[in-house]
RNA sequence: GGGCUCGUAGCUCAGUUGGUUAGAGCGCGUCGCUGAUAACGACGAGGUCAGAGGUUCGACUCCUCUCGGGCCCA
């Protein structure tokens, strides 16, 4: 027996009780035991942080991470699964900030740096309970419990490692540079970081004269969104080709590029043809070396030339004057600017963002809140020409929202990444991406346009840059380990930790590689005597750390055993990440990867070949490319309910939670990876997850319960004798085809890493399951008794469960094991302990009979146009007819059709299925080209072929096309030759008959009924009267009845006529014809005539 | 301003190397089937495949431009 299965399914109480099965025998645990020693399939987890909450995105990222590495196992592949957090950064440090109700980096320090990392430690896994949650609820099988974490001190040494290797190569430098500042937070940001954070927002825009010295009322005319700049002010910047312009205007002269005039003095009371005069024109090169006035002298610039006119060739006629204002403490341009013509230096804005005192008339106020002030400043001078708002995107803060960035000239460390541009690219190029545009398109562009790697943050929560420098000399050396730094003369410092792991003996010794602790370990400086190597201040990029996941994950190499590791799981087979991960971990890992192990890496110029890595003369590891990851799935990113971004505040979608408990995990996995390619921005909804369930989830579960109630009924259970003696209907076969058939094709998406495609395949599956082999099999399984062609129902209908359950095992693990628990384990000695730990199916080419799947889906066809054809002629499907004749476009396919003529029958419900002899009489034949092979034959002439052919008489040319093979005819004055292929013969009904007409076929029902006929018809809706009576009185499958009747001629003549076929329907032991039966009686009418009849169980079973 | 990407039915999305008749599901309407079914089937309405050019015998598909959305960058 197979355990009952109820009507109405509850998925997620099922997917519970599943997930305890799977904890309780380690499942998964054993999934992975078993493959040891098998090929490796690598994956690679992109660390989350678990300091915010998951949402519905997070449920696709981990889908898709899930479904590969499950379906990679049943194939055959061992595939460890080691989870990861990302545990640093301001992230972190922003949220513990919030808590403490402070901001700046000032409150932090006098907060205590060592108090606030020990928040920032405890604040790490705050929400890892709901992430651990997520991840199992999902059913995403992952190590949680080996994860890396990237605070620990071994990954910290990794990421040192990294560093000092690069280090060592000259490509760790420290450089002044304009950098993304965050002023409250006092450190720079990468351009990953930076990316994040732009908004739409109104800035200032100003026109500001500046009074050429010595002609009071002449005056460069420059514009700039940042007037907090201009205090700052170094020189004037003009294109040396563009014509410019000295106008007049009242009693007073400007000068600005000619072209913009219009746009400039737009909005201004004056009239350009009436008020304006031009002086004369010159090139901008002509301008170089004028002198000017500075608006502010509160500081003059220092180390070279000030307050002058230069060129430069970034200037535009895009926007503002064509004369740019320059402030090289500002700007990336003007910085290089400054480098380039030899421009003095003037940086008024402190670090913290605000003027310096220096600036008399805005001290301490911050930059960005001091344009207003600025602004008014310049007007009661009379030195602003305009004013206007300017909306673009501006960068703010990623983790502190309400904080501008600033550009900002600081001295910090850079990775010099644009000396491997070439090899990122190189590397790139051997990626496989998914969808294939990342490659040349965003990703590439992003390598193309490579800048060095803001490295350093000068703040408190991050891996601490591991560089020690002589306090005399300056000079610097790196360090890979804590090991390594004790074993340095004179150690000092590490008392401090000692101290305060004694104070508080709960903290993680991962702590002392951490600030503050590290930066009070200092030793003797090998090149000065006498003097003390001490740690420089900053931490670095959070995002360097998840890029070090490779090898950080093992503790490379400073690890015992961890070169094993990382060298056997490197590169990544597969990892997935959504598109904002581009600029993100996608370039961190690609870079670093390239960096230390590329071709021409970091630790060497080795070289192995394809495939092979190398372990170079000097003890350097290099790798052929790609690495460290061969295949990536970019996923779209979700957006909620109403196309907006997923927003928490805004409540636009319902939790996951919320979605396990009505739907369940499977249903939201399903719906993530059947519904559209992964890469699709897709719209997070409820309701699409629930019809996706219907469409293939509850369709197969119908499936299996109509399976069970059966088999349930016949005691039927797989067995070594029923399958010895199968003997498949061909309805069998042509089910265990289209079974085979659809593992090949699944199997074939799959190892593309196309889970869409195999999922649409397997919707399409279980479509041809429950729609057409359970409904033309019902009757095979209702039948009573059993024989030979109920047992190969039976076994067919059971292998092909079985096997579906393998097959979605890694899409819908949940529903695959109740599936497998309740038809294969119990009846199969043997079996594996959990579907998952089977091995996925692989196709029987033998079995897959292409020309039955061809037959049957002509024969589907024509069960569809039958049903048209009954609906045309109002006859509905209960009465039987006499004969249905069917006319096929190609005779061809009447040997095909000719067994199967008995099951067109039994679907249509008529007596005989017959070819048309008199084909002419129903149809008109209509001969067209086909463009596929017709086009490239004849080029220029095929439309007019086609023009042609509807003029000819197409039933001869369908016999010529019969009798020669051929059909010969002239068009523009050639003569050409037309074979079968070139032309598609198709059919139309003509009027006057129920028919319908496909592409091949058409069918025509006669509606001729004899007495007989119909009387049978008027049985079967007596039929259907009874059994839904016996559904609304909830009887069982297998009560027996006593049926009382009371009707009248000529219903209560047919059932006279019907009476063995109604009581075997029925299961009526007595079916009994009365003049009337009691008022509580079930009621109803058969083509007019009323019916009244009554049921009684009378036995139960056979 | 630049790059990438998307724009197909009321909604959510498919559409294989260019082939002349563009599909599915949901929703809507009509009809039908059903003792596995929270179902299912048939039919119908609903599309200038964002728009304009171009290449081609032939363009939803390739190219160019424009418009609109998204993402990324400046």
């Amino acid at each position: 027996m197979f355990k009952e299965v109820p009507a109405q399914f509850d998925f997620p109480a099922a997917e519970r009780e599943i997930l305890r099965f799977w904890e309780e025998n380690r499942i998964f645990e054993k999934s992975l035991k078993q493959r040891e020693g098998a090929p490796i399939f690598v994956f690679y987890e992109g660390p989350p942080t678990a300091n915010g909450l998951p949402h519905p995105g997070h449920c696709l990222t981990r889908t898709i991470k899930d479904v590969f590495p499950r379906y990679k196992t049943m194939t055959g592949f061992y595939c460890p699964r080691k989870g990861g957090w990302d545990t640093h950064g301001l992230p972190v440090e922003t949220e513990v900030c919030k808590e403490l109700g402070i901001h700046t980096k000032q409150d932090i320090e006098k907060y205590g740096v060592e108090k606030f990392i020990h928040l920032c430690q405890q604040s790490v896994f705050r929400y890892m309970k709901e992430w651990e949650d997520l991840t199992r609820r999902l059913g995403f099988w992952m190590d949680l419990k080996e994860a890396y974490v990237t605070y620990h001190q071994s990954y910290v040494e990794s990421i040192w490692w990294a560093l000092k290797t690069l280090f060592d190569k000259g490509l760790l430098y420290q450089g002044h540079k304009i950098v993304w500042w965050w002023p409250q937070g006092g450190t720079a940001l990468s351009a990953g970081e930076v990316g994040q954070g732009y908004r739409e927002v109104d800035d200032p825009s100003v026109y500001v004269r500046f009074r050429v010295k010595g002609q009071p009322k002449l005056s460069l005319l420059a514009w700039t969104t940042t007037p907090w700049t201009l205090p700052s002010n170094v020189a004037l910047a003009v294109h040396p080709e563009f014509t410019y312009a000295q106008i007049a205007v009242g009693d007073e002269e400007f000068i600005l590029a000619q072209d913009l005039i219009p746009a400039v003095f737009k909005g201004l009371p004056v009239k350009l043809d009436q008020d304006v005069r031009t002086v004369r024109t010159m090139k901008g090169s002509e301008l170089v070396g004028m002198q000017y006035e500075p608006l502010f002298s509160y500081v003059r610039p220092e180390g070279g030339k000030a307050y002058e006119v230069v060129t430069a060739d970034f200037v535009t006629l895009d926007t503002g004057t064509g004369i740019v204002h320059i402030a090289p403490a500002f700007g990336e341009d003007d910085h290089k600017l400054m480098q380039e013509k030899g421009l003095g230096f003037l940086q008024l804005v402190a670090p913290d963002g605000r003027f310096v005192p220096e600036v008399t008339d805005f001290p301490g106020m911050f930059c960005k809140a001091a344009d207003p002030e600025i602004i008014r400043n310049l007007k009661e001078r009379g030195l602003l020409l305009k004013r206007e708002q300017y909306r673009h995107e501006y960068p703010f803060c990623w983790r502190a929202e309400q904080d501008p960035l600033i550009q900002y000239a600081r001295k910090s460390w850079f990775i010099r990444t644009t000396a491997f541009r070439e090899e990122f690219l190189k590397n790139n190029e051997q990626i496989n991406w998914l969808p294939e545009h990342i490659k040349a398109g965003r990703f590439g562009n992003f390598l193309e346009a490579n800048v060095d790697w803001a490295l350093s943050r000068e703040r408190f929560w991050g891996t601490p840059l591991p560089i020690w420098e002589c306090e005399k000399t300056g000079r610097q050396e790196a360090v890979c380990s804590y090991a390594e730094l004790l074993g340095k003369p004179g150690v000092q410092g590490t008392e401090v930790w000692e101290e305060a792991k004694r104070a508080n003996p709960g903290l993680p010794d991962d702590l002392k590689v951490h600030k503050p602790y590290i930066d009070a370990v200092t030793y003797d400086s090998p090149f000065a005597p006498g003097a003390r190597m001490r740690r420089v201040p900053e931490v670095i990029d959070v995002w360097f750390d998840s890029g070090c996941m490779p090898f950080a994950q093992w503790g490379y190499p400073n690890k015992p055993g961890s070169e094993e590791l990382f060298k056997s799981r490197f590169p990544a087979d597969f990892i997935s990440e959504a598109i904002d991960q581009t600029r993100g971990w996608f370039y961190t890992l690609l870079s670093i990867s390239t960096m230390l192990f590329g071709e021409k890496g970091a630790r060497g110029e080795g070289r192995g070949t394809r495939e092979q890595s190398s372990q170079n003369g000097d003890g350097t590891f290099t790798k052929e490319y790609p690495h460290p990851f061969r295949n990536c799935i970019v996923l779209g990113l979700m957006s909620g309910e109403d196309g907006k971004k997923l927003s928490k505040s805004k409540r636009n979608y319902k939790e996951p939670s919320y979605i396990f408990d009505r739907e369940g995990a499977d249903a939201m996995r399903w719906s993530m990876l059947s519904a559209q390619a992964p890469w699709t921005g897709v719209r997070f909804s409820q309701e699409n997850i629930a019809t996706d369930q219907r469409e293939f989830l509850i369709k197969l579960y119908n499936v299996y319960s109509f399976f069970t109630i059966y088999a349930n009924i016949d005691g039927w259970t797989p067995s070594e004798a029923d399958a010895a003696n199968y003997q498949p209907s061909e309805l069998d076969r042509w089910l265990m085809a289209e079974l085979q058939q659809t593992i090949v094709d699944v199997r074939a998406a799959m190892d593309r890493y196309e889970n869409y495609p195999a999922c649409r395949r397997l919707v399409e599956f279980v479509d041809a399951l429950s729609n057409w082999y359970v409904r033309r099999s019902r009757d095979r399984f209702w039948r009573s008794g059993k024989d030979a062609d109920k047992t190969a129902a039976y076994i067919t209908l059971w292998r092909c469960l079985s096997t579906t359950a393998e097959l979605i095992a890694p899409f819908t693990p949940f529903f695959a094991e109740t599936l497998y628990q309740n038809l294969v384990r119990p009846h199969v000695p043997g079996a594996e302990e959990s579907v998952h730990l089977r091995k996925y199916p692989e196709a029987d080419p033998a079995a897959i009979d292409r020309r039955l799947i061809e037959e049957m889906a002509i024969v589907r066809e024509i069960a569809s146009l039958g049903r048209a054809a009954r609906m045309d002629a109002k006859m509905k499907v209960r009465q039987p007819l006499p004969v249905v004749e069917l006319v096929l476009a190609n005779p061809e396919h009447r040997s095909w059709l000719e067994g199967h003529l008995p099951l067109i029958a039994e679907e249509l419900n008529v007596r005989r299925v017959e070819f048309a002899a008199d084909a002419d009489r129903y149809v008109t034949y209509e001969v067209k080209p086909n463009f596929k092979t017709i086009g490239p034959k004849f080029g220029k002439l095929a439309p007019k072929l086609k023009a042609v052919l509807p003029t000819l008489n197409a039933a001869d040319l369908r016999r010529q096309l019969d009798t020669a093979g051929k059909i010969a005819l002239t068009v523009d004055g050639q003569t050409l030759e037309l074979s079968p292929e070139d032309v598609q013969v198709t059919l139309k009904a003509k009027e006057g008959w129920a028919a319908a007409q496909g592409r091949m076929v058409v069918v025509v029902l006669s509606t001729a009924l004899t007495p007989e006929l119909k009387a049978e018809g008027l049985a079967r809706d007596f039929v259907h009267l009874v059994q839904t009576a016996r559904k609304e009185q909830r009887l069982d499958y297998q009560d027996r009845i006593r049926l009382r009747v009371s009707t009248a001629e000529p219903v209560q003549g047919a059932i006279e006529a019907f009476r063995d076929y109604i009581q075997g329907e029925t299961l009526a032991v007595e079916l009994l014809l009365e003049p009337s039966v009691p008022e509580t009686a079930h009621g109803g009418e058969i083509e007019g005539t009323p019916v009244r009849f009554s049921l009684e169980v009378v036995g139960k079973g056979t």
